[in-house]
DNA sequence: TATGAATGAGGTTTCATTCAT
DNA sequence: CATGAATGAAACCTCATTCAT
């Protein structure tokens, strides 16, 4: 079951960030200590600080691997006509993305404050704000901006507070939200 | 400027919730120690104790005294036909509540993480679950209960997120977002 | 049950006396709080501080009320010819004086490293140490003055430690230790 | 005088041992606050804490390592026949194992009250049950039963209580009180 | 006769981090 | 590649005590 020492050599980086998102996301990154990340990998707290200067940068490097589908899909997005159509296959994509790294994105999701005082906190947020610039257009009626936002906080919901809700089939609810998206963006595009 | 002991006598208790719920908006609930709030207050730590049992328990105290307006929201819809116009009003109604103890809520959204661990989490999600219920349709298609669900996050959005991102007036952001989300639930009104 | 505000009156400082005893004789005297004590009276510390100069004073206090019994008892068999007899009947009444403060007696027993901090602690070893003179023969053997403080001992392990393992009649183990007692310091003194 | 670091390498777990157990003695478990067993090390706190997960920890390894040789002449009596001589030898082994962990047993005799709410207070209790089965009859009179604790007594008194009133050689005070106790365990047998 | 409000000192414990080996 | 030992700062919390009312 837990394996052994050989299997483990090389690879601990990797593990050390498997680890780390699986408590991070479970129980926030405070509540989080480097002792906690270690003692399930049956490893001492400096062996975290060979493969990783902080606390911090344990995190900034899940983000650096994690968020990369993320990064490209809105560079994508920046080359594309401003169509409805690349809108749609925007969320779709989107909603994609979150569905592979859904541990990282319910963790950003559910600790907003924590974020806010670190280092990637304003890429996050940057992120985000990029994203709704793809979403929206330039001078269109707040409530159409609303909508663009909606259409994102929608997605993210379908993931998380769904699952936690829903008894029901988490893929058929991803593809609802993933709809009742594509539908906000479509009114928000329409009238503007 | 800054009050004398005479003045402070006898509200200090509400002081304490008051700087206490402002930081841990802030900063985040764990981020937040027990020293910066008796510093802001100019207090020992030992006072805060004399008011509170735990730290814990001044959070609790917060949500006592904050989020009865929506307990009684969501009995008062309880009671009520349910029509559209009644979830429209409860949309309505809600979106004032937040707007009213927009600092508690900004906390809520933000600090999820924590909340889990803490024994208000579960009421929280309580809450938001009977919400939900009140909005949707029993049998209504999974996309209309995620038209529900993203209603209630819309307006958390359009309080919270776009106040970050816009400049503009954020009393015009809460009513286009007001809009969006009877809109949505409109739909999946209609629908069902 | 619990008495009335009215019935307290005027006893409050006995009422304090006993309910430190029984705690401090529960739970010793370190562990014991005066929140605890101040709780369990429905009364508030500050009240404690009315009729006590300092959580010592309690405990003092309460030695002087309950070990009256036991200086008389020195005071009288210092007036006695240094008779068998007399030793045997100073036994006697100490065993019932034991029986009366059992309380108190079990609190000095188990609580010996605090009261040698406490002021209390000098008293009360003196009073062992005049105990100890009044039942052995000046330069008996050595022998004979372990048998002296060993009847002392039985007395107090017949009360406290007895009651602990032995199911039995209570009142039936302290006539045993008192003939244990009796039986050891008469051969102290024939050997003499 | 004071060791350098160098020197004190390896051996600080046994180092944090015995000075906690001086102090424990000297002044009662909860009398002795962790920073001044850390300052007499000169050591940091969390350096004990690196060594031991609790205060109550250090002394529970105190008590596994000190209390062996007591675990060990039960074990032996219970496999000898239940004779007197069985018993003399166990009480002169026990009058030795007291004599080698005399800082520990002046610390159980004088702290009972801390250990009663310690997680060691049972397994010390349960110890001196067995001690006391061992030494009598099933079913002497109670007077016996009484004479077999008493030697036992008798035995703790001559090592500790002793030591504080005498001026004399505390060996030869050892010797008499084990004369005591043997004394007292033959009147039990033989009356059996 | 008591309370309500507060304090200052100190308690145990945990954390992220360091560094010689 | 990793450990063992330690640190300094800070966390939450409790205590005995005081004093104006």
């Amino acid at each position: 079951m837990s394996s052994t020492p050989q299997q483990r050599r090389g690879n601990t980086r990797q593990r050390i960030q498997d680890v780390a998102l699986e408590l991070f996301a479970e129980q926030g990154y405070e509540k989080t200590s480097l002792r906690e990340i270690a003692e399930r990998l049956e490893v001492t707290k400096a062996a975290l600080y060979y493969h990783f200067k902080t606390k911090e940068e344990i995190l900034i490097s899940i983000f650096e691997d994690l968020t990369r589908p993320i990064d490209e899909l809105i560079a994508w997005a920046g080359e594309q006509p401003r169509t409805l159509e690349t809108k749609r296959e925007l969320l779709r994509r989107y909603s994609d993305a979150l569905c592979t790294g859904s541990q990282l994105y319910r963790f950003m999701q559910e600790n907003q404050a924590s974020l806010r005082e670190l280092s990637i906190g304003e890429t996050v947020k940057r992120r985000m704000f990029e994203m709704v610039e793809l979403l929206r257009q330039p001078d269109a009626p707040t409530v159409d901006q609303v909508r663009c936002v909606s259409a994102l906080f929608t997605l993210h919901a379908g993931m998380m507070f769904m699952q936690h809700i829903e008894k029901g089939d988490s893929e058929e609810t991803r593809r609802a939200a993933l709809e009742v998206a594509v539908d906000l963006i479509t009114q928000a595009h329409h009238q503007a």
